[in-house]
DNA sequence: TGTACATCAGTGAACGCGCGTTCACTGATGTAC
DNA sequence: TGTACATCAGTGAACGCGCGTTCACTGATGTAC
């Protein structure tokens, strides 16, 4: 949890921003015990042994609560995933790529309730202000995974079955992703969703626990088709 | 929902199993409303214009409607695998693997609610009694995936890289794993293992809306990804 | 350095709500003679 | 065919609970002169 600090910091404002930190931290640890819907400003009040009323100095409202959560964990796993993929050199695409879906593993099972809140079910009777909060987060995130990929593969403008050209894409979605990545084709984002989807399968399986009791080495297996995919993600275009 | 009746229903009977099945169907909207966490016997109860009290001669409990719920969903979901499978000749592997994961997705779909029951995120304050209600349909579906992998592959004594042997395996799965599917080897489990990831991934992220944003073809992706999965089962070994 | 005032974190009681569950009951439907 | 009784689906009021949120406040921390 991070907490946002300027750089003349009185002793108010710096306890301020650990309260503030305090409660978004036992937020994600109640939702981490008992799904997203048991995110409570009673409990957590009452936890860190204050009166429900006190939280109301530091977020106004539960949703405002909730909402600072979704944007300080999208951020933190972009940030992640950046970290990791630019940790190995830019001449080696596939390593890059390799780095980075492993960094999303280890991101998940770090923070499985931040894993939840930004791909899982909803928070009950919460709606998202306009826009979304995390979009800032996924559209980095998502740009980078296009720009991996499509580095990643040898022939990218070459067409992959069933996605033809820009058209399978909606408008809002492609003037972004033009922005971010100019100079990535159809097929090249298509795989991308593709590569998207393998990693977040085994990714949120295990973070369920539906691998757990199947399987005593997800590393190995997670690291198996990392490596397939690699592999199919080298080979795009040819198959 | 599936109302089990036996050959000679009473009047009283058929309009009990009717009401059950009514009441299980309602819970089933309240949680693709709300999330699981929305499941109410009192917001049941005033759907159907009853009073809060009368469900409970048909459930005793709130968690005995969850488990039944689970119970019946999961059935459902392993049903629709078969039949789709069974649909194609068993003298065609790749195809009938092709057929149940078309069925996962189609049946995710229609029921994403169920989806989410299955394979999401617990119910708040619900903890299955010990084993679990889906247990048995999770071994037909886990033996399913698991036939049809090592039938669909050419070689499947073969090891898989990061897979040595059935050691990887917890005890427990290994040996239902073997009363289910006598020849398999551990590198069939485990490729099973991750085309059930791979599956699952598109799945999950369409049911949850994170494709719906970006891509208007979902199912030309999930196709595409599918034929790239067989044709890995179909190469495993040699890769 | 000392005093007067402003800021503001946190208190404690109360509100109205929906929840699961229990109580003692009513009245219609089915069954036995 | 008619009567007496058993079954049982559903009523309606009440319980104790935890929730988000609001009210009017207190008392400690910081600031200006």
């Amino acid at each position: 949890m991070t907490a946002t600090t300027g750089p003349q910091v009185s002793r108010r404002e710096r306890l301020r921003a650990e309260t503030t930190c305090e409660i978004m931290t036992i937020a994600l640890a109640q939702m981490a015990a008992d799904g997203p819907g048991a995110i409570s400003l009673r409990g957590i009040a009452r936890e860190m042994g204050m009166t429900a009323r006190a939280i109301y100095s530091y977020f106004p409202t539960r949703a405002d609560l909730i909402t600072a959560l979704i944007t300080d964990v999208s951020g933190s796993l972009a940030d992640a995933l950046e970290t990791a993929r630019d940790a190995v050199p830019a001449t080696d695409p596939a390593g890059r790529l390799l780095a980075w879906g492993r960094a999303l593993r280890q991101w998940a099972l770090a923070e499985p309730q931040g894993f939840r809140l930004v791909y899982g079910d909803p928070v009950p009777g919460y709606r998202p202000p306009s826009e979304g909060p995390a979009e800032q987060a996924a559209r980095r995130i998502c740009a980078g995974l296009n720009e991996l990929v499509a580095r990643a593969c040898p022939t990218p403008e070459e067409t992959i079955a069933g996605v033809e050209g820009w058209s399978a894409f909606p408008d809002r979605y492609l003037a972004r992703v033009r922005t971010d990545v100019p100079d990535l084709s159809p097929a090249m984002a298509a795989l991308a969703l593709r590569v998207w989807g393998r990693m977040h399968g085994l990714v949120n399986l295990e973070v369920h626990g539906h691998l757990r009791a199947v399987f005593t080495d997800p590393v190995a297996l997670y690291d198996a088709e990392l490596r397939d995919l690699v592999r199919t993600v080298g080979a795009a275009g040819a198959g």
